[in-house]
RNA sequence: GCCCUUGUAGCUCAGCUGGUAGAGCAAUUGAUUUGUAAUCAAUAGGUCCGCGGUUCGAAUCCGUGCGGGGGCACCA
């Protein structure tokens, strides 16, 4: 005789065992019709998972997350249903959902190809339309594993080998197609409904290790509705519209080429907006007290192999043997630099904390297949610093690190930070009294910015915790740009000390910090946060300055240099092509101000101003633009 | 690095099953003198990514190297 508590509080009683179905009828007709599972005393279950006892019962539909969840596990489901019935032969592994889809990986000779998701997805409605009706069994461990050995399943029979003792071994049947997993799942193939697409095939190794074999990996989308689905579609599209390689084109900014993959060719005003950018930082920095330095690219083996470069990122330097037979490497890192400049000379207690900024150009040999556009590259420039001091200066220096970053980003358009902050990992090196001390130290500074952060435990450097500061862009995702490191080994290591009030010699506490990690990187967020459209400080070029016909080119050229004169920056098109065709142009490649002058702008000495994606039309005195716009063309410094 | 995929004019792309290449835009020249998102015409432009092979003949087929894209692994 169960009692089932529903979550608005009311209870209903049953006179024999129930399952949710029942239950959802009980409540209402149409809750019946979408009902898709439901959740007991808090576990998700099958909607005919029969209850006996007295539970809290809860029902989902397509509109709760958890329903929508198991749309996508059906959709896996039914995706390896499919790939099976047009593949024979073909191994099933996993499948589970991931953000706003599902994969699932299998294991076959021959690859799949575009044309074989047609058919797969063809084969897949099929099977919603035969309405599959879905059964669960529980199996004991050994007849699971010796079945799926028997039928071929080599990697479903590792994995329930792999399920503690104890634990279900749940089989969920879809007709006669049956797969091992903990469920729950929807009554009926029928139940997903036609709302998903196969994306993509890609390869992924068999348990995310590179050591294993190869699978193949189909990904998928899935919703609820046809609504959702064509709106993800268009998210996509937005991003693909975004995409700074397509726009760092278009606006003219920079290129790539075989001779030096993953290094950037910067054009000339791709490299105006990285000067800029440098140029407003450097101001902030000097702000807060940093002093500038610089130190050299290249530098002798003997060095990193003190700093243990050598050893732990070897692999990932270059390195240059001259004609004498020296060995070099070319730095991956500022650091083992910045810590040399500061032990040039005697340094005083009185010196710290000392902040050594550098806009210092690294390489790394990274992998080619982890190269990506500006977003990933083996030469790139940091937005480095270190700081030098004493533990007891760690929260104060890492909340006005943190205070410096949240200014910046603010200032670039960006509000919406989140910190994750990681502490120590299994193998690592300092004494835990020191890691206690310091990890209390930056936590502290975490907890006291009153950002939102996540804490993630083991996943610091081994020389010490971390905070990482991760921005949300325009259209939702997230990237991790800056981050703040303790360092317990560095400074060790290369010798660095200062004298302490009472004379004696002091091995100081090292801060690695960086604004936006790297500058490439960080203009390609900006590109993509912005669609291209720059805010106008930003802009490589600001104001275009267009004739309406060759009679006015005196005039576009005196008003061109005047705005110049300004410090915006600004030029004029003189060539022989009507004002429509110039302002379409010049609206694509992204110019925030277009500046349209014939006779009535000459006659009134003035300008009339086109916004990039406005096309109202604002008159105005030249005086009272230049006015207007020569603070606003300059980085927003206090 | 691994799997799949891809590489044709400055850009975007066409070129079926092998017969040494084509469009639009851009460029150049000329005409046009334009008032808010493509004026018209002519001209020029190519080691079809590199190397090797199959073939009478390769942009096309095969091998290999390099680059790009999508993932995986990596992001110290």
């Amino acid at each position: 005789m169960p009692n089932i508590k529903l979550p608005d509080g009311k209870n209903i009683n049953f006179s024999k065992k129930v399952n949710g179905l029942e239950i959802a009828e009980k409540i209402s007709k149409s809750l019946a019709k979408e009902a898709l599972i439901m959740s007991v005393n808090n576990d998700l279950k099958d909607l005919s998972f029969e209850i006996e006892k007295d539970s809290s019962v809860k029902i989902f539909t397509s509109k709760d997350k958890e329903g929508l969840e198991t749309i996508r596990h059906d959709t896996a489901h039914i995706l390896a249903m499919a790939v099976q019935e047009l593949f024979p032969g073909t191994q099933v592994t996993i499948g589970p959902t991931i953000e706003d889809g599902f994969y699932y990986d299998f294991s076959r000779k021959e690859p799949f190809t575009q044309g074989d998701l047609k058919k797969i997805e063809e084969k897949m409605s099929e099977i919603v339309d035969r309405n599959e009706t879905t059964r669960r069994e529980v199996w004991n461990r050994d007849k699971a594993i010796l079945h799926f050995k028997k039928i071929g399943e080599k990697y479903k029979s590792e994995i329930i080998n792999e399920i503690p003792e104890g634990e279900e071994v749940s089989i969920y049947f879809h007709g006669k197609w049956h797969d091992l997993c903990r469920g729950p799942h929807l009554t009926s193939t029928g139940k997903i409904g036609k709302n998903f697409k196969l994306t993509k095939v890609a390869g992924a190794y068999w348990r995310g290790n590179s050591n294993n074999e190869m699978l193949q990996r189909i990904y998928g989308t899935s919703w609820a509705s046809k609504k959702d689905l064509e709106n993800y579609i268009k998210r996509l599209e937005e991003a693909e519209k975004r995409d700074h390689r397509k726009l760092g084109k278009e606006m003219d900014l920079f290129h790539f080429r075989e001779e030096s993959p993953g290094s950037v060719f910067w054009h000339e005003k791709g490299w105006n907006l990285f000067q800029k950018l440098i140029d407003y930082m450097r101001s902030k920095q000097k702000a807060a007290g940093y002093k500038e330095i610089n130190t050299p690219e290249i530098l002798d083996r003997s060095l990193w192999e003190k700093s243990g470069h050598w050893e732990k990122f070897g692999e990932h330097m270059y390195t240059s043997t001259t004609p004498d037979d020296k060995v070099f490497a070319i730095k991956p890192m500022n650091c083992p630099g910045c810590v040399q400049v500061f032990n040039q000379g005697l340094k005083s207690y009185r010196d710290l904390p000392l902040k050594m900024s550098e806009f210092g150009k690294v390489h790394r040999y990274e992998p080619s297949g982890a190269l990506h556009g500006l977003l990933r590259v083996r030469a790139f420039t940091q937005d480095d610093a270190h700081i030098f001091c004493t533990e007891d200066q760690i929260t104060e220096e890492s909340l006005s690190v943190t205070n410096l970053i949240l200014g910046i980003y603010k200032d670039l358009g960006f509000e919406n930070i989140i910190l994750k902050y990681s502490d120590r990992p299994k193998v690592r090196v300092g004494e835990d009294k020191v890691w206690d001390k310091s990890e209390a130290a930056l936590l502290k500074a975490v907890k006291a910015s009153k950002l939102e952060y996540s804490v993630n435990k083991g996943e610091g450097a081994f020389y010490g915790p971390k905070i990482e500061f991760v921005l949300r862009d325009a259209i939702g995702r997230d990237w991790q740009c800056g981050t703040l490191q303790v360092d317990l080994n560095l400074p060790e290591r290369l010798g660095a000390s200062y004298v302490d009030k009472d004379g004696s010699k002091k091995v100081p506490v090292m801060l690695h910090r960086a604004l936006f990690g790297s500058l490439e990187r960080f203009i390609g967020i900006l590109i993509e946060n912005y669609s291209g459209k720059l805010p106008f400080w930003l802009s490589p070029l600001q104001v275009m300055v267009i004739p309406v016909s060759d009679d006015f080119n005196d005039y576009a050229e005196k008003i061109n240099k005047k705005i110049s004169d300004t410090g915006i920056t600004s030029e004029v098109d003189l060539k022989n092509h009507n004002l429509n065709y110039k302002i379409r142009e010049h609206s694509m490649s992204k110019v925030p101000l277009l500046l349209i002058c014939g006779k009535k702008e000459v006659d009134s000495n003035s300008v009339t101003i086109r916004r990039l994606d406005s096309n109202k039309q604002e008159n105005m005195e030249l005086k009272t633009f230049l006015k207007k716009f020569a603070d606003l063309s300059k980085a927003p410094l206090n």
